[in-house]
RNA sequence: GGGCGCUUAGCUCAGCUGGCUAGAGCACUGCCCUUACAUGGCAGGUGUCACAGGUUCGAAUCCUGUAGCGCUCACCA
């Protein structure tokens, strides 16, 4: 037998890499579609190439780890697909930015050279990002790494888009979107945050075109006065059939705008307005109309048949040049200013011409740019749209939902049944709220991005005066799909979406014809929308090697993911997957895990730059013990929050950092602190780093982050590493045997019965993605029942029992493998050590041999092993030592010193029942029986379950003061106590109503206090009287 | 404004299909370097379960309301 002797403490450097590079020789988180057992595959939700990795990464991927090796080692056909996301928008920014700081611009190179760069910071990133995740253990199938921009995700996003143009689900439009006019690109609804910002409500006055007076106007944004075409007012308003028909001169513009009623309009709250109503308090009843520049304007002026007059540039300043005409002596001045310039220009003319009637400071909410954090501008421009409007896809979202999660009637939603109905189910549950009101409300996405970083827009446009116009179908002819549309000067635009296969053909004669391509790229989650299908080859899986893959692992288990991600991309990819895949789901679950904060709340996010890098924390804790913690700390309800220290890189001492407040508001570590012991060395931040605001030097070095909080976990890592030293060294002179054994002493079958609640107590978390519990069970197993209780019982007897080590052998091994999923690292360094001892088998516990733990089997022991009477004698036992400890501890007794138990046969028989137990655990030289009458001098008297105890040879000498306190404040106690019960049981409500079981254990709760108040009064006369 | 959460020990959090004396880790106190582990062991103190009502024999747990915090959707009249 090989003897491997371990260190004396876990060192996770020291092993990490050996481990993960006997995994990947191993190859064992590969898997093929041919592979044997059910296929588990998860989709990881591809990071963004922007920036690493930080600790909400490292929960979400810690998560799903656990999940994959639970299925891999339940002998399921686990596939874990890495990857990252190229994030066009924020990619692009970053790259720009930097560009910035060497005072160059995007429009300095060509766009291939620009595309070149970002492709580098894309090609760094990624390999810190899949860096990470190796060192975080994450068992993902390496070897099937995609981006999004790779061939063969490119092909599924050329085959979708295709597919949607043909099928008229994508459509060209003139309509308002969110523009950014510091990125100058189209945003969607989710890449716009609202901020709030102090602002006026300015009054307008608005001559009548016929000189009977004025009317005025409320606006927080008078600027944009310059396009109005219009004013509405309420059809209720009483001063509306006065005005009806007549028209209003636009001062500056001079344009004449006529008045027209709506219901939209909100009337003021001295004329009926609802008071509760915010706009009612500070409308006038007239409400200016600017089609161009405002969303709901944008739908009165289209009931109203309004003009639509854009009155700014790509960049946001004034412009007569982008459908802006009439543009009149007074109103050039204004033209070329900035928008936010425009504004008090504006607010200046009305007050020099006493049009201005009022301004009252306002404080709202105003959509910022996600990425630039410039307030976008609603913008008119021709972009690609998705119509997911289209009940093909958001009622096809809605039906695919679980039933019991669906809200209402799932009959009303349009569409006929199909595979994946009802097949997708949330955890936790309220989730699929949010995602079904998403789909109720949706609204036509918006794929067109101005950006260079990302899928190019397979359009091809032309346009012609109407008697040149191709035929309808030359295009479509040859393969093509073709959409077109009349442009207000009568020409005629034709859009041509080639199909991939074509393009070798296809796109030479479209450019000859005169077609050019769409500039634009398509938003990021078009292309993220497609991952579940478009990693495993769709629509052609042979053509990339990837025979059997779509259909072996899509749909996917679970979607692992937070809780924004419903909107931004769990909708998407169901309505996606849905409509290519005939109604199949890209997964049948959805997990939303809670959200890791720093130390004051905020979210961890590559944006603010707050984020822990979990290589800070491996370093300082190890993989395991970051693992462990994370899954500790996920629970159904409650985010995480994690204060982080800093770590001096001189001294290695942790320290809180000191920090300061962003322009944004938000709380952060300072770029740069100081040693706090020593004032003369000074260290970057990782915050300060990765803002782009420090860069570390050899005198300044970068300090890693590192948080107290997964103490907790290294401490754990390390009492596993000990447990197991030590069964090992109990285990020295084990023989093997194929014979299976049958334990029979209670702490054998106790602990095994412990195993299996345990095992059961996991299994069920699992199924219900609860992860705290996991962690918990493990932990008050491993620690509490097995190195507190079972290991320290068998102590005296496991070296020279045969049976006992087989119990030991075969709880150490099983515990490694249920252990693995959480702590994959820790658990494979001793599984080798392990695995070198062997004994006879437990009956009905199965623990088949694996050279790897990562794919050894998980346990499955047989019900008959869950013992309840074995789980209630232990604890009578547990319940003796503790009384007998408590006695020990508060009489300061030396943990060597064995003492004498003095006891009545019914506790003697507990004793016995714990073949060695109580005496082991208690410190007790012996235990005997005794009838109370003959009672040693020295005897400290205690009571337990309604009898009187004795303990001998405690101390040399009794204190009888410090012994009648003692008794006293027990007496208090279960005199307290015996009221409570009593209380109750005097109720009649309670005994009338209550379980019977309920009332019977209150019953016996008061017996026992009651019987402990006798025993300790009892105690308290013999002590008077020895005095 | 709509929706969804949260508020339990000094800190970070469990518990909430209503029922044993409300728990864990850290921190704290006392004792212990007992040959697996001081990243440890044994014992101990600590809570008006945010607040106010209600339902119930019984509420941390269910209902209503209030306050504070967070997320999310909508909102530039």
């Amino acid at each position: 037998m090989t003897e491997i002797t371990l260190a004396k403490s876990y060192s996770p450097i020291e092993h990490e890499k050996s481990i993960l590079a006997r995994w990947s020789q191993a190859g064992c988180f590969h898997a093929q579609p041919t592979d044997s057992g059910a296929p588990y595959s998860v989709f990881i939700p591809p990071p963004n190439v922007t920036a690493a990795l930080h600790l909400g990464h490292a929960l979400n991927n810690t998560l799903q780890d656990v999940l994959v090796r639970v299925a891999r080692m339940r002998g399921m056909n686990a596939m874990w697909m890495p990857g990252t996301d190229h994030a066009g928008i924020a990619t692009q920014t970053v790259v720009e930015k930097r560009l910035l700081m060497q005072g160059k611009r995007r429009t300095d190179f060509t766009r291939e050279e620009f595309v070149a760069k970002v492709q580098d910071w894309k090609d760094e990133y990624e390999s810190v990002i899949l860096a990470q995740l190796r060192e975080m253990g994450a068992s993902c199938d390496e070897a099937r790494t995609r981006f999004t921009m790779d061939p063969v995700c490119t092909a599924a996003v050329r085959e979708s888009f295709f597919r949607l143009f043909a099928d008229g689900l994508i459509e060209r439009g003139k309509r308002l979107v969110n523009w950014d006019p510091a990125s100058q690109t189209a945003l969607s609804d989710d890449e716009v945050e609202m901020e709030e910002v102090d602002g006026f409500f300015w009054y307008l006055q608005y001559p009548l075109e016929d000189g009977s007076g004025h009317i005025t106007v409320a606006t927080t944004r008078p600027e944009t006065m310059l396009g109005d075409s219009g004013i509405g007012i309420n059809p209720r308003d009483p001063r509306a059939a006065a005005l009806r028909g007549k028209r209003v001169r636009l001062p500056i513009v001079d344009r004449v705008i006529p008045i027209i009623e709506d219901d939209y309009v909100v009337m003021p709250v001295s004329l009926g307005g609802d008071p509760q109503d915010a706009k009612a308090q500070f409308a006038s009843g007239f409400l200016k109309i600017t089609p161009a520049h405002d969303a709901n304007d944008w739908e009165l002026g289209r009931r109203h048949e309004l003009q639509v007059i854009n009155i700014m540039a790509p960049d946001g300043s004034i412009s007569d040049r982008h459908g802006w005409t009439d543009v009149s002596a007074t109103a050039k001045q204004f033209v070329g200013l900035s928008r936010e310039d425009a504004r008090k220009a504006v607010v200046a003319w009305f007050k020099a011409n006493g049009l201005l009637e009022a301004a009252k400071p306002y404080r709202h909410s105003v959509g910022h740019g996600s990425r630039s954090h410039v307030a976008v501008e609603p913008y008119l421009s021709d972009q690609w749209y998705v119509r997911v409007t289209d009940p093909r896809l958001s009622a096809s979202a809605l039906r695919a939902m679980d039933l019991q999660q669906y809200e209402g009637s799932i009959d009303a939603v349009p569409g006929a049944a199909r595979d994946g109905d009802g097949g997708l189910k949330f955890f936790p549950a309220r989730y699929a709220k949010t995602f079904q009101h998403w789909h109720e409300g949706i609204r036509d996405w918006c794929i067109s991005r101005q950006l260079w970083w990302g899928h190019r827009i397979p359009v091809w446009s032309c346009s012609f005066d109407a008697a040149k116009v191709p035929s309808a179908t030359a295009w479509t002819d040859r393969g093509a799909a073709e959409i077109r549309r009349t442009l207000p000067d009568g020409r005629i635009e034709v859009f041509v979406c080639p199909p991939e296969s074509l393009d070798a053909t296809l796109i030479p004669a479209l450019n000859a014809a005169g077609f050019t391509q769409d500039p634009d790229v398509l938003d990021t989650w078009f292309s993220s929308a497609l991952w579940p299908m478009s990693t495993l080859g769709w629509p052609n899986p042979n053509r990339f090697g990837m025979e059997g893959m779509l259909d072996t692992f899509n749909p996917s288990a679970v979607l692992s993911t937070a809780r924004e991600i419903i909107t931004l991309w769990v909708s998407r990819m169901v309505m996606f997957n849905r409509y290519f895949m005939n109604g199949r789901l890209p997964f049948r679950n959805v997990f939303i895990h809670c959200i890791v904060q720093d130390g004051f709340g905020q979210k961890m996010s590559k944006s603010l730059a707050n984020g822990v890098d979990p290589r800070d924390i491996i370093a300082t804790h190890g993989a395991d013990a970051m693992r462990f913690v994370l899954t500790q700390m996920s629970t159904a309800t409650q985010d995480v929050r994690l204060p982080v220290d800093v770590l001096c890189p001189f001294t290695q001492q942790a320290f809180q950092p000191k920090t300061i407040t962003t322009e944004s508001g938000h709380v952060v570590a300072a770029p740069t602190q100081v040693c706090p012991t020593d004032p003369t060395k000074q260290m970057v931040t990782a915050y300060g780093v990765s803002a782009g605001l420090v860069t570390a030097t050899d005198s300044i070095p970068l300090a890693r982050n590192t948080s107290s909080r997964f103490d907790l976990g290294r401490n754990f890592a390390t009492k596993l590493w000990n447990a197991s030293r030590f069964a090992l060294s109990q285990l020295g002179t084990a023989t093997t045997s194929a014979e299976p054994v049958v334990p029979i002493s209670l702490p054998d079958r106790w602990i095994i019965a412990r195993f299996c609640r345990m095992v059961t107590t996991i299994e069920s978390a699992l199924a219900e993605y609860q992860f705290n519990p996991i962690a918990d069970a493990l932990y008050d197993f491993v620690w509490r029942d097995f190195c507190d209780w079972y290991l320290e019982a068998i102590k005296p007897t496991v070296k020279n029992d045969p049976v006992q080590q087989a119990v030991l052998r075969a709880m150490m091994d099983g515990i490694l493998r249920v252990m693995h999923p959480v702590m994959p690292f820790v658990t494979e360094v001793l599984w080798t050590a392990v695995r070198t001892v062997s004994t006879a088998p437990i009956r009905g516990l199965d623990l088949p041999a694996s050279d790897l733990l990562a794919v050894a089997r998980w346990p499955a022991p047989d019900r008959a092993l869950n013992d309840s009477q074995a789980i209630e004698s232990f604890q009578r036992v547990q319940t003796l030592v503790m009384a007998i400890r408590n006695v020990r501890g508060e009489r300061q007794v030396h943990d060597r010193r064995r003492i004498v138990l003095h006891a009545p046969k019914e506790i003697m028989d507990i004793v016995a029942q714990g073949s060695g137990t109580v005496e082991t655990l208690a410190g007790l030289d012996r235990a005997e029986c005794s009838d109370g009458a003959a009672r040693p001098v020295d005897a400290v008297p205690f009571p337990f379950q309604g009898c009187e105890l004795l303990l001998s040879a405690l101390v040399d000498a009794v204190d009888v003061g410090a012994e009648r306190k003692r008794l006293e404040e027990i007496i208090v106690d279960r005199e307290r106590k015996a009221a409570g019960f009593e209380g109750k049981l005097s109720n009649a409500g309670y005994l009338a109503k209550a379980k019977p079981e309920v009332i019977e254990e209150t019953r016996r709760m008061l017996s026992q206090a009651q019987a402990d108040l006798v025993a300790a009064r009892r105690a308290l006369e013999v002590l008077s009287a020895m005095v």
